[in-house]
DNA sequence: TTGTAGGCGTTATCAG
DNA sequence: CTGATAACGCCTACAA
């Protein structure tokens, strides 16, 4: 294309130096109504688009933040990154603010601790957020890091370091224990990830879950806790046929993810059962899905496009430090009762 | 943190001058082993990693796509990115290419066709994927830019001016047609957004339509012809009420999108009716929740993964002027059989 | 109120 | 083979 336009012709057209157009485009308030004028005429005219790449460099700031997967063995980012709605939906919130604020959104999926770390100094990212599981040694090496980072859905010890945007997950597991039980439920499957000190949120989740039985003096039968590998479609269609095999009695299902509710359902309808009759199932994100599935899935929801706003205007503040001290923010979830589950 | 890691200290480090470091890194042919292996230590002991931004203005080519969507009246991305898993598995595609190339991509919604254009020379984005739908004024727009473009699923006389990764939507027309054509069906309905000339996609998936009825010696009855607004679950729902109170006979649906499928299928159980007993359904994209729903869906499939590889290659390629003229790549479907048709 | 000039980290053009 | 040094496009003291 024809020659790129830089603030140097801007300067020439207006008749004014370099500097006095950058006073203008930054806002510097020390020039004269008039010449301001004629700058912004002249930028109109040239149609002339400041480099981010040149002010990054200047101001060493990108107006990038970064948003970081997990990898899976393949090298390519996650599936559930594909699966789960959930991730796609949060990216849409997210977007949404920082295309706002004048910042840019960068997706990567990364490996080894130190690639990351490679990835936000050579971009110069200005923040981080880390959606998704990690391992732990990640968040170890994330301390070296001089860039604000927010952590979606972590608990943990590290999380204290940084920035955090969650949900109650407490109150889903007891909204939705509790939504089974007053539904006259007694033998109720847990279904989730692994509960390892590793994976707070599911155990939080759990903790709800144990409490909603408590209230009614039921405990925790061990037996009725399934864990799944991953949050997965094939993960929930596998655990449903688990479920389908105890010999002992089990009348609901409480899943910690919708997805893995579609698998499950699946599962057992290939064994002949039907939800709710058979069956009542209750799931969790309330994704777009789930209202459209058969039968419609009942859910605790949550406002995953806010929690991507949320999770960006957080950082954007703390990259133009209007925050300084680590902030966490709970987010509230609610139980939305469909078609899944009924009365015993 | 402590002060960047620049070039000018490995120089010093190592005993060189900076261009002879920047040599070695660029791999340029003319810096002794010797000296090579001590910058080469330098550059390992300091931690350094080369600053891209730099890099960007210097050679100006920031090593960066831009991935642009379609924005809706909100001001965020469509929310089809959100609902429909495709979008995803084709970002997760492409993130998988270019990050094994040295490239990141930038996503962001795009309003007025000159936000995009602004977008991409402040960013400097070496290149650009359209996704998903946009007014053909976008296209005019984009022939004043100077970097390669890749649509995705285009055709139109614009299209012929990019690079295109496109798939045979032909031929998966004619596949899921002639499918229930063999299955017995003569009523067989054509979902899909308007049939305008914006929407070749669909004319020619609809031209597969055709090809199959009129090799049984059938023709297109207009009143079978549905038509949504947008791909997304709410549409189907509501085309599915549609198709509900249609007086003549239909005992198939050939629906462009698996997602439309869902909500199609929804309204058809609320209305009491069976899939496949009462109406025989088959989608298009083979998203992994088709495979999970129940019935499985029967759908004409494509590798949408794959799709993101094949677009970042191609671009990559066309950034780094492997090639020059337009390409266009043209992906196989294949037909899925599962649960959701049946012989009549 | 405006302009000059040095610097941001890298590459590239010339000399040596 | 190696090293100064001028770009790249912008910002920002410091001067004027």
């Amino acid at each position: 294309m024809n020659q790129k336009i830089t603030i140097r012709d801007v300067a020439r057209h207006a008749g004014v130096s370099v500097a006095t157009v950058s006073y203008v485009i930054n806002g510097v308030n020390r020039v004269s109504e008039d010449t301001k004028e004629r700058v912004l005429e002249a930028i109109k005219e040239l149609e002339y688009r400041p480099d981010f790449t040149a002010i990054s460099l200047s101001k060493k700031q990108s107006k990038m933040l970064g948003v970081m997967f997990e990898l899976e063995e393949s090298g390519s980012i996650s599936s559930i990154f594909y699966e789960n709605p959930y991730n796609s939906e949060f990216i849409r919130g997210l977007e949404f603010v920082t295309r706002n604020n004048g910042y840019d959104v960068l997706i990567s999926g990364v490996g080894k601790p130190d690639d990351y770390k490679n990835w936000i100094t050579k971009r110069n990212l200005d923040g981080l957020i880390a959606l998704g599981p990690f391992p732990q040694n990640v968040f170890k090496e994330m301390e070296t890091l001089s860039i604000p980072i927010v952590l979606i859905d972590k608990y943990g010890e590290y999380a204290k370091k940084y920035h955090n945007i969650r949900i109650d997950d407490e109150r889903g597991g007891y909204l939705a224990t509790k939504h089974l039980v007053d539904q006259g439920h007694t033998r109720i499957c847990f279904v989730s990830p692994k509960l390892t000190i590793h994976n707070p949120v599911d155990n939080k989740r759990f903790l709800g879950y144990k409490k909603a039985l408590n209230e009614s003096n039921m405990s925790v039968d061990e037996n009725l806790i399934f864990e799944i590998k991953a949050t997965s479609l094939e993960d929930g269609y596998e655990i449903g046929k688990k479920i389908m095999e105890y010999s002992g009695e089990i009348t609901a299902i409480f899943v910690t993810a919708d997805i893995l509710a579609l698998g499950i359902i699946k599962s057992l309808n290939e064994h002949g059962k039907k939800v709710p009759k058979d069956y009542s199932i209750i799931g969790f994100d309330n994704i777009s899905i789930s209202s459209y599935m058969t039968p419609a899935l009942t859910t605790i929801s949550q406002d995953i496009f806010n929690k991507g706003v949320v999770a960006g205007q957080t950082l954007i503040d703390a990259v133009e430090e209007q925050i300084s001290h680590p902030k966490t923010v709970n987010l509230p979830v609610k139980l939305v009762v469909r078609e899944s589950t009924k009365k015993i």
